[in-house]
DNA sequence: TTATAGTTTCAATAATTTCTGAAATTACAC
DNA sequence: GTGTAATTTCAGAAATTATTGAAACTATAA
């Protein structure tokens, strides 16, 4: 498969961009020439159109299924297998916010409930461990909103999300609004 | 300064999740030290307690504070220089997300806007362009709510959080809940 | 079975990032 | 100004991470 120059700008950013995110530059390019890819791709294309070696794209492609953002796919007659991205661009967010609260935010939760089982022994720990009770009702608190509001429909979701601080007024809140810092 | 076990396990643990947050464990453990720090540290005082170079520090800091993360004081009568983590927790939730998302996504953004504007020039093309429309979209949105949201004070937001997805119920929306997958 | 296409593993190495110590710079007190 | 404490810079060393190619493994067709 060749990429035209617009699709290698696309393909090109996600390679850039991944260190950022978190996944190295090669497994950025091959989520991007996924997503756009018109049809499923296997392993041999998606190692020639961006030009790694095969087993390069076989540890990418293990790494963003463990993110979910790559599936296994068979076709009749070929036995080679082949990889898409998920189509639904909501699927994608919402998969994406459950695989990073699973790997950035949880381990935290975890060691802050821990540390905040312990009885303090000195003054600094009693003042480190008022913090850490800060932090994991603030982490907790946005962890309990984010499950139940991605239990709502994608359709919903988006109302809400184009009301925007309009909610507040909806709802009869009184708030003022923070002026631009 | 001397950290006590339950300050240490607290500073390692930043340190190792450093790594997946995209910052590295030496500015993970400097940030979590000043976070739960009862008064501004200096540098050496930095340095010493997690065992780093100055210069580390220096770097550090300097990188912390470009994340808004640190801030610089003085203290009357001593001319080292002084860093404070901002203590207001949701003021470091707010901070984190501004400068996440311009780092991680206005990037993206800005780069898909361009391709938008690109004439595609063959099928592929054509496809690759609906499917960087639909992620623009939602990153759009996304980022026009959050520029909302982010203007209401912390206790409106408190509130609405803790409504979670009764919102839809108060908001009178009809929606289906989805399934626990 | 066996042959072989397809995939994965893994040790070696390439590339990148982090960290340090020494030198340079800056800022302040005298 | 001069001297010194504090900070920053930066080149190189150390550590980590990414990538490859060859070998091992797996699954299927003949």
């Amino acid at each position: 498969m060749e990429l035209t120059p617009l699709t290698e700008r696309f393909v090109l950013h996600f390679g850039e961009m991944g260190s950022r995110w978190g996944i190295n530059r090669t497994v950025g390019q091959m989520y991007a020439l996924l997503f756009i890819s018109p049809q499923p791709l296997n392993a041999d294309e998606i190692a020639e159109t961006l030009g790694f070696s095969r087993s390069n794209v076989s540890m990418g492609m293990k790494e963003l299924m463990s993110w979910r953002l790559a599936r296994l796919l068979h076709r009749p007659g070929d036995r080679r297998e082949y990889f898409e991205a998920p189509k639904d661009i909501w699927e994608i967010f919402r998969t994406l916010a459950e695989e990073k609260r699973k790997r950035e935010i949880e381990p935290t939760l975890s060691m802050l409930r821990d540390a905040l089982l312990e009885v303090p022994q000195t003054d600094a720990e009693h003042h480190a461990q008022g913090r850490m009770r800060e932090m994991h009702e603030l982490i907790e608190m946005a962890t309990v909103w984010f499950d139940e509001v991605q239990r709502l429909s994608p359709e919903t979701l988006e109302s809400l999300m184009r009301l925007g601080a309009k909610v507040q007024k909806v709802l009869g809140f009184t708030d003022k609004l923070r002026g631009k810092d």
